[in-house]
DNA sequence: TATGAATGAGCGTTCATTCAT
DNA sequence: TATGAATGAACGCTCATTCAT
């Protein structure tokens, strides 16, 4: 009796993501206007605002989503054993979230948690790509003198300083390969005192 | 004929940003409202725009003179001999970056140049910061198997890194001045071969 | 077997109606929404629309209950020998149906019979109320030359009259009993040919 | 250098207006939407609120011109010697304040001031149209025992309750104007003591 | 009877920015 | 330089009501 009714809610809310997914596919990101989404999936706006927190909560849904697809990927990799193979690995989700401008003001915007029990599905990846490095990182022959999760979150400080100088002209003559390259091997790779 | 009319300039210029300062003590950053300031400031609203580049390049400036502020103090200490103390230094500059998520994206979103010629008033003083902090390292008894400016710039990944983490409750258990610690200290000092 | 649906049905009506009625004595008329009415019932929206006429319909009832009440007690008075007992007397009435611009509003909008078969519980007060004055002015010393029907439903009249002057700033400086006093005294005293 | 800039503001507000009015005289009052004003005025919508207090803020306006256009004919008759002359002259203003039930809504709904100061367009009319009643009065064959004042407002009473009284079923056998020949006949005329 | 997801049309709002004067 | 009316594209939101189950 309860069943079929939450079928359907979860229809509407499939159609919705996916017609908001295919108009993301043909226009990009910052082109999604709610009408659009509405009127194609043929569902009401006020439908619309019963199952996603506004524009910005699709969102939060559709790109975390994109995130954890590369996610995914990055995690059936074998733990790289170069910093060359760990940048290569990581390369498509950085991409991702610099692509576009607007993405990525999305993705800073939810990368933290409103209150402190519900962490959004963006917050999320966060934590889930701290430790997918982690997880590389103990079967590497990098650095061991600090614990894997405390090496990956440094990796991801590089990453994000990295994403945000890419949208700076100052530092465009270097690739962002290079820079995190130069980055991660005075971070990851073992060193003698001097 | 003149010099009369570059004063009346400079002083409806000034009578601006002073009205916008007063409005954003009183209301914060992300509560200024052009339309308060022109009105507040008894100018039009065309004046306005005549003078900067849109509310964001006052913002620009006004962000960046208090940026400024801090670092012309950070530039009066000696060389920290201790990451606590290199901490305790930059910490005005990082919680100023901090009280407010509009600030620190307006910072973020000026911390690089549009064009290469015109490098604005906030990314000078991420160069700035670097080269403070550079400045503190030579004369200090951390790492120096790499650059100092590279240092430098690895201290400022860390640094952004613990502000956007700072707008994620996430990881609000710990202070950031500890996690600051945790990292700087895996980041600067010196370490032997595993 | 019926009986019990039957019992079931009465329960669920006279839960909405409490429920409302709860509401209302917290947040007023006004305030009301169906939703929240539903909710703090624990009964599905849709059941609401099977007990009621929409929202209006149960207005209409929790109104039409509250004039009644101040009818019955109306009732119970001797008939008024001056103006001022008039008032006195009707005064609660006019004093509950004015103190909510919504509930004037639904009251209004209720005061006739959409059919003429149908006469809502409210058109049925406005009857009721009339009957009353007429009851009491048969056995006053008030204007005989025309019906006391006829002078009673003149007294509804100056009675709406200032209830819609009540919700107008415009004569604000007299009270509601003072306005009626006058238009009372012109209506219900008889006079003499000048 | 500030009377010009007053007249664009002044022609704009006009068309907008006069495009509002060419739509009410083709739809009706109640048909108005706010996008079609707009795009057949040829103006953006942010104009219109700058113009007037939204929708009801424009309805306010227009129909309080039409109310003052029927007072205008009113007061250019020659007081009225008889009821039923003083009902034809008062109708064209009533059959308009009862032709649309959004339009007497709307006319309800402002009857009154919301501060004590700017009493609205609407709310005025009411008190010109007491003013014109009293002046007509003054000059009649009619009740001189109370002020021609008093007696004006008693018949803006039975207006208002005749209007209210049109929106009900109930009492439809009976004409409006049948209705107030009989209330204004026993409110008007000098009558002998019972 | 009961359920509750879906409807839907339109309003108000925002506010940095432009441009004719 | 200064003026300030006008722009404009979307978004959020409302919330009583319907209808298939």
């Amino acid at each position: 009796m309860l069943k079929p009714i939450q079928d359907r809610t979860r229809a509407t809310r499939a159609k919705l993501i996916e017609t908001a997914q295919g108009i993301i596919a043909a226009k990009g990101y910052g082109a999604l206007r709610v009408e659009e989404v509405v009127q194609t999936a043929g569902v009401a706006k006020g439908t619309f605002f019963a199952h996603f927190a506004g524009k910005d909560g699709l969102m939060e849904l559709v790109i975390a989503a994109r995130l954890n697809t590369f996610l995914d990927e990055a995690e059936r990799w074998p733990a790289p054993q170069t910093i060359d193979d760990l940048i290569a690995h990581i390369m498509p989700l950085i991409q991702f979230m610099t692509t576009e401008r607007y993405v990525f003001d999305v993705i800073l915007r939810h990368s933290g948690a409103a209150a402190r029990e519900e962490i959004g599905p963006i917050a999320q990846t966060f934590t889930r790509q701290v430790d997918v490095v982690a997880r590389w990182l103990a079967d590497s022959p990098f650095r061991k003198d600090i614990s894997g999760h405390l090496l990956a979150e440094g990796v991801q400080a590089f990453l994000v300083q990295a994403m945000a100088l890419h949208f700076c002209a100052v530092s465009n003559s270097e690739t962002m390969e290079d820079r995190l390259l130069t980055y991660l091997d005075a971070w990851l790779n073992p060193r003698v005192a001097s």
